[in-house]
DNA sequence: TAAAAAAACTAATAAGTGTTAGTTTTGTGA
DNA sequence: TCACAAAACTAACACTTATTAGTTTTTTTA
């Protein structure tokens, strides 16, 4: 059969991660096959083991690839100069954004890192609890500096974390309305509310 | 080996769907095999039969339990005369505590009803759109009454169904925050926002 | 163009899957 | 106590799973 088709600058083993992510999220790792991924590449499931170790090593690659991309960015945001609010701001901003540009990826990290196997499990967590601390650090100081609200630090967090991973809802409606229009709205209802006055 | 411990009033099916909603929350559907679930329970995995017709049942039991009573309360809020705010507010409320009381079954529904067969998927997900467009009435509605600011809808919804099912990251924090106080920042995030002013 | 490397193939393995058939044990009501 | 029904058991089925070994084809390099 034909040689893996790599886009420009890919390699083989990207190729197939970009396949199997996309598989994970609509069928869930445990749900989709060897053959079904080599299926979907246009080879047989054997040939895919030239190019990676195994199915594990496929969920690693995407939930730690994604794991990083936000710490990069919470690290970032930390040290840059700009209002509590501002950077709360940015970070939800970011996570829009990813949500938007690697929609696959991000979904089978939240969704599918449970299948990973020791000790990447333990070591997947940890770095989510991490960030989910460091976020709330920040709304504690935005409560001291009187920006926020006296409002429960952790409930806060765990909000605004919830609502932009519901993005996912968005996925399937997403022809009708702008990112443009669906990232302001969310930022003036997670920081401003919907109710009048 | 002995008999299904059956617990007053529950059925062995009952016993057997409230294990499988427990370990399919925590392995994922395709990730507990019967001999797994038989094992929890105490028995073989095809005694299971026995009460069961086969695995698929088990999940449609689960996603179509949760999603009657999600409708049930639907109708009932939307039929009683309090203000849109109020309806919203009773909404949000009765998510919190499906969420708490039965955190395993919400927990499936939402995440594993994927690997419904048809016609079942197709069912499901037509009464999950249904329900999505009810609540988006709702918010028109409270747009029109000038109870809610001039906010998108759609992504009003969806900010507020995607932060009432992070209460799934909650389980594990739960100890320290009472369930009152949770629910109270929330609606208020929800409702009025985190900034002041 | 010949040699070397990369990547495809076929075929097979061992383990695990849901489920069924047939049999034995257990509990229940007369 | 005996018969009947319920529910457990053992054993097996047909199928799918990820992965490996060995071989052939394709591509790259010299």
């Amino acid at each position: 059969m034909s040689k893996i088709v790599t886009s420009k600058n890919g390699s083989k083993k990207d190729v197939i991660i970009k396949k199997a992510a996309s598989l994970f999220r609509k069928k869930g790792f445990k749900g989709t096959s060897m053959r079904e991924l080599a299926e979907n590449i246009g080879v047989e499931a054997s040939s895919l083991y030239n190019h990676i170790g195994s199915k594990s090593e496929l969920l690693q690659h995407i939930c730690f690839k994604v794991a990083n991309d936000f710490m990069l960015q919470l690290h970032e945001t930390e040290k840059s100069e700009i209002s509590t609010t501002q950077k709360l701001e940015k970070l939800i901003r970011f996570h829009i954004h990813m949500m938007m540009d690697g929609y696959d990826e991000v979904f089978v990290a939240n969704h599918e890192w449970k299948q990973l196997e020791e000790p990447f499990l333990s070591n997947f967590l940890t770095q989510r609890k991490l960030y989910e601390s460091r976020m709330i650090e920040l709304v504690k100081k935005g409560i001291q500096q009187k920006e926020f609200k006296n409002i429960h630090p952790h409930v806060a967090v765990f909000t605004i974390l919830s609502a932009v991973r519901g993005l996912e809802l968005w996925q399937r409606h997403k022809k009708n309305v702008s990112i443009k229009e669906i990232e302001t709205n969310m930022i003036n209802h997670l920081l401003y509310g919907i109710a009048k006055q």
